[in-house]
DNA sequence: CGCCCTGTGTTCGCTTAGGCACAGACGGGC
DNA sequence: GCCCGTCTGTGCCTAAGCGAACACAGGGCG
């Protein structure tokens, strides 16, 4: 999973005759850190499929502060509204990692859709996964420690990028996670103190992934688990 | 909002022909209070659209406790997965609310599906509403007090029954609401005394509607909302 | 070189809620 | 009327996390 990524694993899990044509609709562009690519209520303009770059998906709460319900990158898609119907972002989407990524109009992701069975069934069962995955975020965020938290949220950002280094500083991560910054440092010093990870003004270092992963809630494994049942080539 | 229902608001929302045609096919069920419809990860048999009855959705957590991430009644339908081509369940069903629900077996519904544009339309759209009110549920889970949430849940359920009675335990609420009994006990208590309840061994009475939407957090409305947006017939 | 800005570490008091134990209070069955 | 099970209220302690304030460290830049 740690490998550089060159393509975005839906679309490549795609027959060939249809990740041909989807392929010839989109773009390649670059995101940005802390790009937004759109805010709750806009009107969606693209649908975007991370190759390695990743997006966060937040929602305010109480007008102000947000929270991360969700992580996007070359596993997935963002704009799932569109196969729905309804071409309003739910969510706020922020770019996290910069990187490149596929992007497709919404009127031509339309007649993809129309056209080609196997990404309507690829669309709708990563809907299905995404549903599942809230559902565990909800858990998750409001049951679980945050050590654990911080935990699932390095390893499935580690899983979206190529390098066991990622650019983040504690405030950031507190703003991801809705805590206060001194919650991540004081949760970031214990998993450091476990020879888990080193940090160092933003720059953080995974050293011992396995560990990461028993310091982590199940709800890291749970949600990889249910995109490898729906999603994986064979299912 | 608070009539006696009768009927489903998803079906009586499509236009003639394909709301005769899915009648056609349903049959009329007793919910009784307590009954499990579906467990995670089963085969989903059924597909139900609540009239009077009601249904929690819950996820369990770390194996054990379980937490309601969404309620279905008369404005919506258990069982969506069908429509994304995944026929497991992703969250545990459970009736809250003892009432009549429709009903509708797998290959049919699927058959109505891709007979009807204005069913796979509706079905979308409902499957849009949920998702966003899951990530709403996921920050009022994490960030809103027991107080405003116990409100919330109430507003919930007595939109979704014909009466100002909602018979529920402190006990069950703390099992909805993820937290001990002690603490509804308290909360509960709190809206008590500012007379916007009365409860007596399991009976709860609504006194000040009004009040109650005060001292809930504004999830319940922003779940209102996006509801109508989305969904309202004229959309 | 010294300044400032950013990132990190620490402290103090406070609130929410969990764990546990137990005390009252109501109501149905006998 | 009495018993007993269910439902509700209270008290005590602990843990997680908030808010605010402050101290320090490194690095870029004047």
């Amino acid at each position: 999973m740690n490998r550089a990524h060159q393509a975005n694993r839906l679309i490549a899990d795609l027959p060939h005759a249809s990740r041909k044509r989807l392929l010839a609709s989109c773009d390649n562009v670059d995101l940005a850190f802390g790009d937004v690519l759109c805010a709750r209520g806009d009107r969606i303009r693209h649908v975007y499929f991370p190759v390695d770059g990743f997006i966060s998906k937040l929602t305010p709460v109480d007008g102000r502060m947000s929270l991360e319900v969700g992580l996007v990158g070359y596993e997935g898609m963002l704009g799932v509204g569109v196969a729905l119907g309804v071409n309003t972002a739910a969510l706020d989407a922020l770019v996290q990692g910069a990187g490149r990524s596929l992007r497709i109009g919404v009127p031509k992701f339309r007649s993809e859709l129309s056209a080609s069975p196997a990404l309507r069934r690829m669309t709708h069962r990563y809907i299905y996964v995404l549903m599942a995955q809230l559902s565990q975020a909800a858990a998750c965020l409001s049951r679980h420690l945050l050590d654990a938290r911080l935990a699932r949220w390095l390893l499935m950002t580690h899983d979206r990028t190529s390098s066991n280094e990622l650019r983040i500083t504690h405030e950031l991560l507190a703003q991801m996670l809705g805590v206060r910054r001194v919650g991540v440092t004081k949760a970031a010093g214990l998993l450091q103190a476990r020879k888990l990870l080193r940090y160092n003004r933003g720059d953080i270092t995974i050293i011992d992934r396995a560990g990461l992963e028993a310091a982590s809630c199940g709800c890291y494994r749970a949600g990889r688990d249910i995109y490898e049942r729906i999603l994986s080539k064979e299912a």
